[in-house]
RNA sequence: GCCGCGUUCGUCUAGGGGUUCAGGACGCCGCCCUUUCACGGCGGUAACACGGGUUCAAAUCCCGUACGCGGUACCA
Protein backbone atom coordinates (compact mmCIF):
# COMPACT_ATOMS: atom_id res chain seq x y z
CA UNK A 1 0.00 0.00 0.00
CA UNK A 2 1.31 3.43 -0.88
CA UNK A 3 2.05 5.23 2.33
CA UNK A 4 4.77 7.52 1.11
CA UNK A 5 3.39 11.00 1.76
CA UNK A 6 5.40 12.33 -1.15
CA UNK A 7 3.52 10.12 -3.54
CA UNK A 8 0.73 12.08 -5.20
CA UNK A 9 -2.64 10.35 -5.08
CA UNK A 10 -5.61 12.13 -6.61
CA UNK A 11 -9.08 11.06 -7.50
CA UNK A 12 -11.76 11.84 -10.02
CA UNK A 13 -15.00 11.19 -8.20
CA UNK A 14 -18.01 11.60 -10.47
CA UNK A 15 -21.50 10.82 -9.50
CA UNK A 16 -23.37 8.47 -11.84
CA UNK A 17 -26.41 10.65 -12.29
CA UNK A 18 -26.29 11.12 -16.03
CA UNK A 19 -23.95 11.58 -18.95
CA UNK A 20 -20.53 12.89 -18.00
CA UNK A 21 -20.54 16.68 -18.27
CA UNK A 22 -17.83 18.44 -20.23
CA UNK A 23 -16.85 20.22 -17.01
CA UNK A 24 -16.46 16.83 -15.38
CA UNK A 25 -14.08 15.80 -18.12
CA UNK A 26 -12.08 18.95 -17.47
CA UNK A 27 -11.85 18.04 -13.79
CA UNK A 28 -10.81 14.51 -14.69
CA UNK A 29 -8.21 15.84 -17.10
CA UNK A 30 -6.74 18.19 -14.53
CA UNK A 31 -6.47 15.36 -12.01
CA UNK A 32 -4.87 13.22 -14.67
CA UNK A 33 -2.33 15.86 -15.67
CA UNK A 34 -1.39 16.56 -12.09
CA UNK A 35 -1.06 12.88 -11.21
CA UNK A 36 1.02 12.04 -14.26
CA UNK A 37 3.16 15.12 -13.96
CA UNK A 38 4.17 14.01 -10.49
CA UNK A 39 4.40 10.34 -11.28
CA UNK A 40 1.44 9.84 -8.97
CA UNK A 41 -1.68 7.77 -8.95
CA UNK A 42 -5.11 8.61 -10.35
CA UNK A 43 -8.12 6.95 -8.80
CA UNK A 44 -11.60 6.77 -10.26
CA UNK A 45 -14.16 6.60 -7.51
CA UNK A 46 -17.85 6.33 -8.25
CA UNK A 47 -19.88 8.44 -5.85
CA UNK A 48 -23.22 6.73 -6.10
CA UNK A 49 -24.74 7.67 -2.77
CA UNK A 50 -27.76 9.36 -4.25
CA UNK A 51 -30.24 6.62 -4.93
CA UNK A 52 -32.85 8.95 -6.32
CA UNK A 53 -30.63 10.30 -9.07
CA UNK A 54 -28.70 7.13 -9.78
CA UNK A 55 -28.56 6.11 -13.42
CA UNK A 56 -27.45 2.64 -14.29
CA UNK A 57 -25.73 3.47 -17.58
CA UNK A 58 -23.85 6.45 -16.21
CA UNK A 59 -20.79 4.56 -15.04
CA UNK A 60 -20.24 3.03 -18.46
CA UNK A 61 -20.58 6.48 -19.99
CA UNK A 62 -17.95 7.87 -17.61
CA UNK A 63 -15.56 5.09 -18.50
CA UNK A 64 -16.15 5.49 -22.20
CA UNK A 65 -15.75 9.26 -22.03
CA UNK A 66 -12.46 9.04 -20.19
CA UNK A 67 -11.02 6.48 -22.53
CA UNK A 68 -12.13 8.48 -25.56
CA UNK A 69 -10.18 11.42 -24.17
CA UNK A 70 -7.16 9.24 -23.51
CA UNK A 71 -7.36 9.60 -19.74
CA UNK A 72 -6.22 6.45 -18.01
CA UNK A 73 -6.79 5.71 -14.34
CA UNK A 74 -4.77 3.50 -12.05
CA UNK A 75 -7.36 2.39 -9.55
CA UNK A 76 -11.06 2.06 -10.29
CA UNK A 77 -14.01 -0.29 -9.90
CA UNK A 78 -12.86 -2.01 -13.08
CA UNK A 79 -9.14 -2.13 -12.44
CA UNK A 80 -9.36 -2.66 -8.72
CA UNK A 81 -6.58 -1.47 -6.47
CA UNK A 82 -5.35 -1.51 -2.90
CA UNK A 83 -8.34 0.38 -1.54
CA UNK A 84 -11.23 -1.50 -3.01
CA UNK A 85 -14.07 -1.16 -3.43
CA UNK A 86 -14.18 2.02 -5.52
CA UNK A 87 -17.92 2.47 -5.55
CA UNK A 88 -19.31 4.24 -2.54
CA UNK A 89 -22.43 2.13 -2.55
CA UNK A 90 -20.18 -0.77 -1.70
CA UNK A 91 -18.49 0.98 1.19
CA UNK A 92 -21.50 1.65 3.37
CA UNK A 93 -20.12 0.08 6.52
CA UNK A 94 -17.15 2.40 6.64
CA UNK A 95 -19.40 5.45 6.55
CA UNK A 96 -21.69 4.04 9.20
CA UNK A 97 -18.67 3.36 11.38
CA UNK A 98 -17.31 6.83 10.80
CA UNK A 99 -20.67 8.41 11.60
CA UNK A 100 -20.90 6.42 14.82
CA UNK A 101 -17.46 7.66 15.83
CA UNK A 102 -18.59 11.25 15.32
CA UNK A 103 -21.78 10.81 17.29
CA UNK A 104 -19.84 9.08 20.03
CA UNK A 105 -17.31 11.91 20.24
CA UNK A 106 -20.02 14.57 20.20
CA UNK A 107 -19.10 15.96 16.80
CA UNK A 108 -22.38 14.82 15.33
CA UNK A 109 -25.89 14.16 16.50
CA UNK A 110 -29.04 12.35 15.52
CA UNK A 111 -31.99 14.29 14.11
CA UNK A 112 -35.51 12.95 13.71
CA UNK A 113 -37.15 15.84 11.88
CA UNK A 114 -39.30 15.13 8.88
CA UNK A 115 -38.97 17.04 5.66
CA UNK A 116 -42.13 18.88 6.62
CA UNK A 117 -40.75 19.91 9.96
CA UNK A 118 -37.63 21.25 8.35
CA UNK A 119 -39.72 23.17 5.88
CA UNK A 120 -41.67 24.62 8.78
CA UNK A 121 -38.44 25.68 10.41
CA UNK A 122 -37.49 27.50 7.25
CA UNK A 123 -40.83 29.18 6.97
CA UNK A 124 -40.70 30.22 10.58
CA UNK A 125 -37.42 32.00 10.16
CA UNK A 126 -37.68 33.13 6.59
CA UNK A 127 -37.63 36.88 6.12
CA UNK A 128 -36.42 39.48 3.71
CA UNK A 129 -33.07 39.57 5.40
CA UNK A 130 -32.88 35.81 5.84
CA UNK A 131 -34.35 34.09 2.81
CA UNK A 132 -32.65 30.79 3.49
CA UNK A 133 -32.77 29.90 7.19
CA UNK A 134 -30.45 27.11 8.22
CA UNK A 135 -30.56 24.15 10.50
CA UNK A 136 -27.65 25.28 12.62
CA UNK A 137 -26.50 26.20 16.09
CA UNK A 138 -29.13 28.92 16.23
CA UNK A 139 -32.05 26.73 15.39
CA UNK A 140 -31.17 23.15 16.22
CA UNK A 141 -32.64 23.29 19.70
CA UNK A 142 -36.04 24.03 18.17
CA UNK A 143 -35.87 20.73 16.38
CA UNK A 144 -36.18 17.08 17.30
CA UNK A 145 -32.71 15.77 17.72
CA UNK A 146 -30.43 14.16 20.25
CA UNK A 147 -29.34 17.60 21.39
CA UNK A 148 -32.84 18.84 22.19
CA UNK A 149 -34.53 15.58 23.17
CA UNK A 150 -33.91 13.68 26.37
CA UNK A 151 -31.77 10.56 26.24
CA UNK A 152 -34.87 8.48 26.99
CA UNK A 153 -36.86 10.03 24.21
CA UNK A 154 -33.99 9.40 21.79
CA UNK A 155 -33.67 5.76 22.70
CA UNK A 156 -37.44 5.27 22.49
CA UNK A 157 -37.39 6.72 19.00
CA UNK A 158 -34.45 4.62 18.03
CA UNK A 159 -36.06 1.42 19.32
CA UNK A 160 -39.24 2.33 17.55
CA UNK A 161 -37.18 2.62 14.38
CA UNK A 162 -37.94 6.27 13.70
CA UNK A 163 -36.30 7.61 10.58
CA UNK A 164 -33.40 9.86 11.39
CA UNK A 165 -30.31 11.49 9.95
CA UNK A 166 -26.92 12.23 11.42
CA UNK A 167 -25.95 15.88 11.45
CA UNK A 168 -22.62 17.53 11.91
CA UNK A 169 -22.58 19.55 15.11
CA UNK A 170 -20.94 22.79 14.09
CA UNK A 171 -19.40 24.62 17.03
CA UNK A 172 -19.40 28.42 16.94
CA UNK A 173 -16.42 30.69 16.82
CA UNK A 174 -14.08 28.54 14.84
CA UNK A 175 -11.95 29.72 12.01
CA UNK A 176 -11.87 27.25 9.15
CA UNK A 177 -8.93 28.23 7.02
CA UNK A 178 -7.02 26.38 4.38
CA UNK A 179 -4.62 27.12 1.61
CA UNK A 180 -6.00 26.41 -1.81
CA UNK A 181 -3.45 25.63 -4.50
CA UNK A 182 -5.26 27.91 -6.90
CA UNK A 183 -6.72 30.59 -4.64
CA UNK A 184 -4.28 30.87 -1.81
CA UNK A 185 -5.56 31.37 1.72
CA UNK A 186 -9.28 30.99 2.14
CA UNK A 187 -11.09 31.38 5.42
CA UNK A 188 -14.62 30.67 6.60
CA UNK A 189 -16.19 31.12 10.01
CA UNK A 190 -17.99 28.17 11.52
CA UNK A 191 -20.88 30.42 12.54
CA UNK A 192 -21.87 30.78 8.91
CA UNK A 193 -22.26 27.12 8.13
CA UNK A 194 -25.11 24.80 8.87
CA UNK A 195 -25.36 21.44 10.60
CA UNK A 196 -24.81 19.50 7.45
CA UNK A 197 -26.53 16.13 7.13
CA UNK A 198 -23.84 13.43 7.10
CA UNK A 199 -26.00 10.35 6.93
CA UNK A 200 -29.35 10.45 5.20
CA UNK A 201 -32.42 8.72 6.52
CA UNK A 202 -31.89 5.93 4.00
CA UNK A 203 -28.69 5.16 5.86
CA UNK A 204 -26.44 6.30 3.03
CA UNK A 205 -23.89 9.03 3.59
CA UNK A 206 -24.03 12.42 1.93
CA UNK A 207 -21.22 13.52 -0.32
CA UNK A 208 -19.57 15.39 2.53
CA UNK A 209 -19.08 12.42 4.80
CA UNK A 210 -18.34 9.84 2.13
CA UNK A 211 -15.88 12.09 0.42
CA UNK A 212 -13.88 12.79 3.56
CA UNK A 213 -13.92 9.21 4.77
CA UNK A 214 -12.85 7.87 1.40
CA UNK A 215 -10.25 10.48 0.66
CA UNK A 216 -8.65 9.64 3.95
CA UNK A 217 -8.99 5.89 3.52
CA UNK A 218 -7.61 6.05 0.00
CA UNK A 219 -4.75 8.27 1.08
CA UNK A 220 -5.67 11.06 -1.28
CA UNK A 221 -3.06 13.81 -1.12
CA UNK A 222 -4.73 16.45 -3.30
CA UNK A 223 -8.38 17.17 -3.87
CA UNK A 224 -8.83 18.75 -7.27
CA UNK A 225 -12.43 19.68 -8.06
CA UNK A 226 -14.65 22.45 -9.37
CA UNK A 227 -15.14 25.75 -7.61
CA UNK A 228 -18.72 24.85 -6.74
CA UNK A 229 -17.18 22.82 -3.92
CA UNK A 230 -15.32 25.68 -2.38
CA UNK A 231 -18.16 26.62 0.01
CA UNK A 232 -18.42 23.08 1.34
CA UNK A 233 -14.74 22.75 2.03
CA UNK A 234 -15.05 24.22 5.56
CA UNK A 235 -17.49 21.42 6.39
CA UNK A 236 -14.92 18.95 5.21
CA UNK A 237 -12.23 20.63 7.27
CA UNK A 238 -14.49 20.28 10.29
CA UNK A 239 -14.84 16.58 9.56
CA UNK A 240 -11.11 16.05 9.16
CA UNK A 241 -10.62 17.78 12.50
CA UNK A 242 -13.31 15.75 14.19
CA UNK A 243 -11.70 12.54 12.99
CA UNK A 244 -8.27 13.78 13.86
CA UNK A 245 -7.09 13.38 10.29
CA UNK A 246 -4.95 15.62 8.15
CA UNK A 247 -6.88 17.14 5.28
CA UNK A 248 -5.54 16.77 1.74
CA UNK A 249 -4.35 19.82 -0.14
CA UNK A 250 -7.24 21.53 -1.90
CA UNK A 251 -7.36 22.93 -5.43
CA UNK A 252 -10.61 24.44 -6.68
CA UNK A 253 -10.78 24.88 -10.42
CA UNK A 254 -12.55 27.90 -11.90
CA UNK A 255 -15.93 27.07 -13.37
CA UNK A 256 -16.70 26.81 -17.05
CA UNK A 257 -19.31 29.42 -17.90
CA UNK A 258 -21.76 29.61 -20.74
CA UNK A 259 -21.12 32.35 -23.35
CA UNK A 260 -23.92 34.37 -21.84
CA UNK A 261 -22.30 34.12 -18.41
CA UNK A 262 -23.49 31.84 -15.66
CA UNK A 263 -23.01 28.16 -15.22
CA UNK A 264 -22.81 26.07 -18.37
CA UNK A 265 -26.21 24.57 -17.82
CA UNK A 266 -27.89 22.26 -20.25
CA UNK A 267 -30.26 24.98 -21.34
CA UNK A 268 -27.78 27.80 -21.73
CA UNK A 269 -25.36 25.51 -23.51
CA UNK A 270 -27.91 24.24 -25.94
CA UNK A 271 -28.95 27.74 -26.77
CA UNK A 272 -25.34 28.50 -27.66
CA UNK A 273 -24.98 25.28 -29.62
CA UNK A 274 -22.52 23.91 -27.11
CA UNK A 275 -22.61 20.20 -26.40
CA UNK A 276 -22.74 19.59 -22.64
CA UNK A 277 -22.04 15.92 -22.29
CA UNK A 278 -18.90 14.21 -23.50
CA UNK A 279 -21.16 11.74 -25.26
CA UNK A 280 -22.38 14.56 -27.48
CA UNK A 281 -18.83 15.52 -28.42
CA UNK A 282 -18.19 11.96 -29.41
CA UNK A 283 -21.39 11.82 -31.38
CA UNK A 284 -20.72 15.17 -33.04
CA UNK A 285 -17.44 13.84 -34.30
CA UNK A 286 -15.05 16.04 -32.38
CA UNK A 287 -11.43 14.98 -32.42
CA UNK A 288 -10.58 13.93 -28.87
CA UNK A 289 -7.19 15.63 -29.13
CA UNK A 290 -8.96 18.90 -29.88
CA UNK A 291 -11.30 18.63 -26.93
CA UNK A 292 -8.45 17.72 -24.59
CA UNK A 293 -6.24 20.52 -25.84
CA UNK A 294 -9.07 23.01 -25.58
CA UNK A 295 -10.12 21.87 -22.11
CA UNK A 296 -6.57 21.96 -20.81
CA UNK A 297 -6.29 25.58 -21.88
CA UNK A 298 -9.46 26.57 -20.06
CA UNK A 299 -8.10 28.37 -17.08
CA UNK A 300 -4.58 27.10 -17.52
CA UNK A 301 -1.86 28.48 -19.72
CA UNK A 302 1.58 27.10 -20.38
CA UNK A 303 3.39 30.39 -19.87
CA UNK A 304 4.54 30.32 -23.47
CA UNK A 305 2.90 30.97 -26.78
CA UNK A 306 2.61 27.32 -27.61
CA UNK A 307 -0.98 26.35 -28.06
CA UNK A 308 -1.05 22.88 -29.50
CA UNK A 309 -0.33 20.20 -26.98
CA UNK A 310 -0.50 16.46 -27.02
CA UNK A 311 -1.61 14.80 -23.80
CA UNK A 312 2.02 13.92 -23.06
CA UNK A 313 3.08 17.52 -23.57
CA UNK A 314 0.31 18.67 -21.28
CA UNK A 315 1.47 16.28 -18.60
CA UNK A 316 4.94 17.69 -18.92
CA UNK A 317 3.86 21.33 -18.84
CA UNK A 318 1.03 21.28 -16.33
CA UNK A 319 1.32 23.18 -13.08
CA UNK A 320 -1.18 24.74 -10.70
CA UNK A 321 0.91 27.93 -10.67
CA UNK A 322 -0.52 28.70 -14.05
CA UNK A 323 -4.15 27.96 -13.37
CA UNK A 324 -6.32 31.08 -13.25
CA UNK A 325 -8.99 31.83 -10.69
CA UNK A 326 -11.74 33.43 -12.72
CA UNK A 327 -14.61 31.62 -14.42
CA UNK A 328 -14.12 30.90 -18.09
CA UNK A 329 -16.63 31.35 -20.85
CA UNK A 330 -16.86 28.45 -23.21
CA UNK A 331 -15.67 29.52 -26.68
CA UNK A 332 -17.08 27.15 -29.24
CA UNK A 333 -15.24 28.90 -32.09
CA UNK A 334 -11.93 28.23 -30.47
CA UNK A 335 -12.78 24.58 -29.96
CA UNK A 336 -13.74 24.37 -33.61
CA UNK A 337 -10.41 25.86 -34.53
CA UNK A 338 -8.62 23.21 -32.51
CA UNK A 339 -10.76 20.58 -34.16
CA UNK A 340 -9.81 21.79 -37.62
CA UNK A 341 -6.18 21.74 -36.62
CA UNK A 342 -6.24 18.14 -35.44
CA UNK A 343 -8.38 17.07 -38.36
CA UNK A 344 -5.78 18.38 -40.79
CA UNK A 345 -3.09 16.52 -38.96
CA UNK A 346 -4.69 13.13 -39.49
CA UNK A 347 -4.15 10.85 -42.45
CA UNK A 348 -7.02 9.96 -44.71
CA UNK A 349 -6.79 6.31 -43.80
CA UNK A 350 -7.11 7.18 -40.11
CA UNK A 351 -10.26 9.11 -40.85
CA UNK A 352 -11.89 6.57 -43.13
CA UNK A 353 -13.67 4.50 -40.46
CA UNK A 354 -15.25 7.58 -38.91
CA UNK A 355 -16.17 8.98 -42.31
CA UNK A 356 -17.75 5.69 -43.23
CA UNK A 357 -20.00 5.82 -40.18
CA UNK A 358 -21.23 9.25 -41.20
CA UNK A 359 -21.78 8.16 -44.78
CA UNK A 360 -23.75 5.15 -43.69
CA UNK A 361 -26.02 7.32 -41.60
CA UNK A 362 -27.22 9.00 -44.77
CA UNK A 363 -27.01 5.95 -46.95
CA UNK A 364 -24.02 6.88 -49.09
CA UNK A 365 -21.94 4.09 -50.59
CA UNK A 366 -18.26 4.59 -51.27
CA UNK A 367 -15.26 2.30 -51.34
CA UNK A 368 -12.28 2.93 -49.12
CA UNK A 369 -9.82 4.03 -51.77
CA UNK A 370 -12.27 6.56 -53.10
CA UNK A 371 -13.15 7.69 -49.61
CA UNK A 372 -9.51 8.38 -48.84
CA UNK A 373 -9.26 10.52 -51.97
CA UNK A 374 -12.39 12.39 -50.98
CA UNK A 375 -11.00 13.04 -47.51
CA UNK A 376 -7.76 14.37 -48.92
CA UNK A 377 -9.77 16.62 -51.18
CA UNK A 378 -11.98 17.96 -48.42
CA UNK A 379 -9.91 17.93 -45.26
CA UNK A 380 -9.00 21.60 -45.42
CA UNK A 381 -12.53 22.59 -46.18
CA UNK A 382 -14.36 20.96 -43.31
CA UNK A 383 -14.34 21.43 -39.56
CA UNK A 384 -15.71 18.00 -38.71
CA UNK A 385 -15.48 14.64 -40.40
CA UNK A 386 -19.23 14.42 -40.63
CA UNK A 387 -19.36 17.50 -42.85
CA UNK A 388 -18.20 15.29 -45.68
CA UNK A 389 -21.81 14.37 -46.29
CA UNK A 390 -22.62 18.01 -46.93
CA UNK A 391 -21.01 17.64 -50.33
CA UNK A 392 -23.12 14.91 -51.93
CA UNK A 393 -21.64 15.57 -55.37
CA UNK A 394 -18.51 13.82 -54.17
CA UNK A 395 -20.49 10.60 -54.14
CA UNK A 396 -23.24 11.01 -56.72
CA UNK A 397 -24.19 13.10 -59.75
CA UNK A 398 -25.70 16.46 -58.80
CA UNK A 399 -29.47 16.46 -58.92
CA UNK A 400 -29.81 20.18 -59.37
CA UNK A 401 -27.73 23.27 -59.97
CA UNK A 402 -27.54 26.15 -57.57
CA UNK A 403 -29.53 28.95 -59.19
CA UNK A 404 -27.28 31.79 -58.12
CA UNK A 405 -24.21 29.96 -59.35
CA UNK A 406 -25.89 29.28 -62.66
CA UNK A 407 -26.78 32.88 -63.28
CA UNK A 408 -23.28 33.95 -62.35
CA UNK A 409 -21.23 31.26 -64.08
CA UNK A 410 -23.25 29.66 -66.86
CA UNK A 411 -22.88 31.80 -69.98
CA UNK A 412 -24.20 31.40 -73.50
CA UNK A 413 -21.06 29.57 -74.62
CA UNK A 414 -20.84 27.36 -71.52
CA UNK A 415 -22.77 24.49 -72.96
CA UNK A 416 -20.46 24.21 -75.91
CA UNK A 417 -17.25 24.68 -73.96
CA UNK A 418 -18.25 22.14 -71.34
CA UNK A 419 -19.19 19.49 -73.87
CA UNK A 420 -16.04 20.18 -75.86
CA UNK A 421 -14.06 19.72 -72.69
CA UNK A 422 -15.95 16.52 -71.95
CA UNK A 423 -15.05 15.24 -75.37
CA UNK A 424 -11.44 16.22 -74.83
CA UNK A 425 -11.06 14.44 -71.54
CA UNK A 426 -12.84 11.37 -72.83
CA UNK A 427 -9.91 11.01 -75.20
CA UNK A 428 -7.27 11.55 -72.56
CA UNK A 429 -4.78 8.68 -72.49
CA UNK A 430 -4.04 9.39 -68.86
CA UNK A 431 -6.66 10.82 -66.57
CA UNK A 432 -4.28 12.79 -64.40
CA UNK A 433 -4.61 16.15 -62.72
CA UNK A 434 -1.93 17.54 -65.02
CA UNK A 435 -3.50 16.19 -68.19
CA UNK A 436 -6.88 17.48 -67.13
CA UNK A 437 -5.51 20.95 -66.65
CA UNK A 438 -3.48 20.91 -69.82
CA UNK A 439 -6.52 19.89 -71.86
CA UNK A 440 -8.61 22.64 -70.37
CA UNK A 441 -6.08 25.35 -70.96
CA UNK A 442 -5.56 24.17 -74.52
CA UNK A 443 -9.29 24.34 -75.11
CA UNK A 444 -9.39 27.83 -73.66
CA UNK A 445 -6.61 28.93 -76.00
CA UNK A 446 -8.33 27.42 -79.02
CA UNK A 447 -11.45 29.37 -78.23
CA UNK A 448 -9.64 32.50 -77.31
CA UNK A 449 -11.18 32.64 -73.83
CA UNK A 450 -9.74 32.71 -70.35
CA UNK A 451 -9.48 29.43 -68.48
CA UNK A 452 -12.02 30.63 -65.96
CA UNK A 453 -14.62 30.74 -68.73
CA UNK A 454 -14.44 26.95 -68.79
CA UNK A 455 -13.39 26.15 -65.26
CA UNK A 456 -16.41 27.69 -63.59
CA UNK A 457 -19.07 26.09 -65.79
CA UNK A 458 -17.30 22.75 -65.52
CA UNK A 459 -17.28 22.96 -61.74
CA UNK A 460 -20.93 23.83 -61.80
CA UNK A 461 -21.63 20.95 -64.14
CA UNK A 462 -19.93 18.33 -62.04
CA UNK A 463 -20.82 19.58 -58.58
CA UNK A 464 -23.94 21.68 -58.97
CA UNK A 465 -22.36 24.46 -56.96
CA UNK A 466 -19.69 27.07 -57.50
CA UNK A 467 -17.23 26.38 -54.74
CA UNK A 468 -15.19 23.46 -53.55
CA UNK A 469 -11.87 21.71 -54.09
CA UNK A 470 -9.46 22.54 -56.88
CA UNK A 471 -11.26 21.63 -60.09
CA UNK A 472 -8.67 19.32 -61.57
CA UNK A 473 -8.19 17.43 -58.32
CA UNK A 474 -11.94 17.13 -58.07
CA UNK A 475 -12.30 15.80 -61.61
CA UNK A 476 -9.51 13.38 -61.01
CA UNK A 477 -11.20 11.94 -57.93
CA UNK A 478 -14.59 11.82 -59.62
CA UNK A 479 -13.21 9.76 -62.49
CA UNK A 480 -13.48 10.07 -66.22
CA UNK A 481 -16.85 8.48 -66.84
CA UNK A 482 -18.56 10.35 -64.13
CA UNK A 483 -17.11 13.66 -65.25
CA UNK A 484 -18.04 13.22 -68.86
CA UNK A 485 -21.55 12.11 -67.95
CA UNK A 486 -22.07 15.01 -65.58
CA UNK A 487 -20.88 17.53 -68.11
CA UNK A 488 -23.19 16.31 -70.84
CA UNK A 489 -26.11 16.18 -68.45
CA UNK A 490 -25.45 19.72 -67.31
CA UNK A 491 -25.13 20.98 -70.86
CA UNK A 492 -28.46 19.44 -71.63
CA UNK A 493 -30.22 20.66 -68.49
CA UNK A 494 -28.76 24.16 -68.43
CA UNK A 495 -28.62 24.54 -72.20
CA UNK A 496 -27.82 28.00 -73.46
C1' G B 1 -30.10 38.39 2.41
C1' C B 2 -25.77 35.85 4.18
C1' C B 3 -20.98 33.35 3.12
C1' G B 4 -17.11 32.65 -0.35
C1' C B 5 -14.53 33.40 -4.96
C1' G B 6 -13.54 36.49 -8.94
C1' U B 7 -12.85 41.13 -12.45
C1' U B 8 -6.70 42.87 -18.68
C1' C B 9 -9.31 43.30 -26.10
C1' G B 10 -16.25 40.28 -27.83
C1' U B 11 -13.79 35.42 -25.94
C1' C B 12 -9.32 32.59 -23.87
C1' U B 13 -5.07 34.73 -21.92
C1' A B 14 0.49 37.03 -21.08
C1' G B 15 1.92 40.43 -17.72
C1' G B 16 3.89 39.90 -10.23
C1' G B 17 5.78 48.25 -9.32
C1' G B 18 9.55 51.16 -13.92
C1' U B 19 12.30 48.27 -20.39
C1' U B 20 4.38 47.60 -22.18
C1' C B 21 0.43 54.69 -24.52
C1' A B 22 -0.11 46.45 -22.52
C1' G B 23 2.04 40.91 -25.92
C1' G B 24 -0.25 36.21 -28.05
C1' A B 25 -4.54 33.16 -29.65
C1' C B 26 -9.84 32.56 -31.37
C1' G B 27 -13.43 35.59 -33.80
C1' C B 28 -14.10 39.70 -37.02
C1' C B 29 -12.18 43.05 -41.09
C1' G B 30 -8.61 43.95 -45.09
C1' C B 31 -4.64 42.47 -48.39
C1' C B 32 -1.68 38.57 -50.79
C1' C B 33 -1.88 33.65 -53.01
C1' U B 34 -5.70 31.80 -56.51
C1' U B 35 -10.24 28.86 -61.47
C1' U B 36 -14.10 28.91 -56.89
C1' C B 37 -14.39 27.78 -51.71
C1' A B 38 -11.02 26.74 -48.22
C1' C B 39 -5.75 26.31 -46.38
C1' G B 40 -1.71 29.37 -45.81
C1' G B 41 0.93 34.19 -45.42
C1' C B 42 0.72 39.35 -44.09
C1' G B 43 -1.74 43.42 -41.77
C1' G B 44 -5.72 45.67 -38.92
C1' U B 45 -9.73 46.21 -35.05
C1' A B 46 -10.15 45.86 -29.83
C1' A B 47 -8.85 45.61 -23.01
C1' C B 48 -6.14 47.01 -17.53
C1' A B 49 -14.51 47.70 -14.03
C1' C B 50 -14.76 52.27 -10.92
C1' G B 51 -13.05 55.32 -6.72
C1' G B 52 -9.59 56.13 -3.09
C1' G B 53 -4.88 55.23 -1.09
C1' U B 54 0.72 53.45 -0.76
C1' U B 55 4.98 54.89 -3.94
C1' C B 56 9.49 59.05 -7.32
C1' A B 57 6.59 55.37 -10.30
C1' A B 58 0.62 50.85 -10.25
C1' A B 59 -2.59 46.74 -15.04
C1' U B 60 0.73 45.11 -11.22
C1' C B 61 0.41 46.39 -3.72
C1' C B 62 -3.77 47.94 -0.02
C1' C B 63 -8.89 49.51 0.99
C1' G B 64 -13.76 50.45 -0.66
C1' U B 65 -17.68 50.35 -4.39
C1' A B 66 -19.86 48.14 -8.54
C1' C B 67 -20.58 44.03 -11.30
C1' G B 68 -20.19 38.68 -12.22
C1' C B 69 -20.04 33.72 -10.48
C1' G B 70 -20.61 29.87 -6.84
C1' G B 71 -22.84 28.15 -2.29
C1' U B 72 -26.75 28.58 1.07
C1' A B 73 -30.73 20.40 0.07
C1' C B 74 -31.69 13.99 3.73
C1' C B 75 -27.91 16.49 -4.84
C1' A B 76 -23.39 15.83 -5.93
Amino acid sequence: MPTNPEHVRVRFAPSPTGLLHIGGLRTALTNYLFARHHGGTLILRIEDTDRARFIEEAEADILHSLSWAGITVDESPQRGGPFEPYRQSERSESYARAAAVLVESGHAYLAFDSADEIEQLRQRHRSESNPNPRYDLETRLEMKNSLSLSAEEVSVRLERGDAHVVRLKVEPGQSLAFTDLIRGDVEFQSDTIDDQVLVKSDGLPTYHLANVVDDHAMQITHVIRGEEWLPSTPKHILLYRAFGWTAPVMAHLPLILSPSGGKLSKRSAERAGIPVSVAEYIKSDYEPEAVVNFLALLGWNPGSEKEFFTLEELVEAFSFDRVGQAGIQFDLDKLKWFNEHYLRGKTASELVPRARIELEKVGIQCDNARLEDVIDLMRERISFVKELVNSPYLFADPTDYDARSVSKRWKEDSSKLVTDYADAIAELPEFTVEALEEALRALADENGVGAGRIIHPVRLAVSGISHGPGLFELLHVLGKESCVRRMFTAAEVLGE
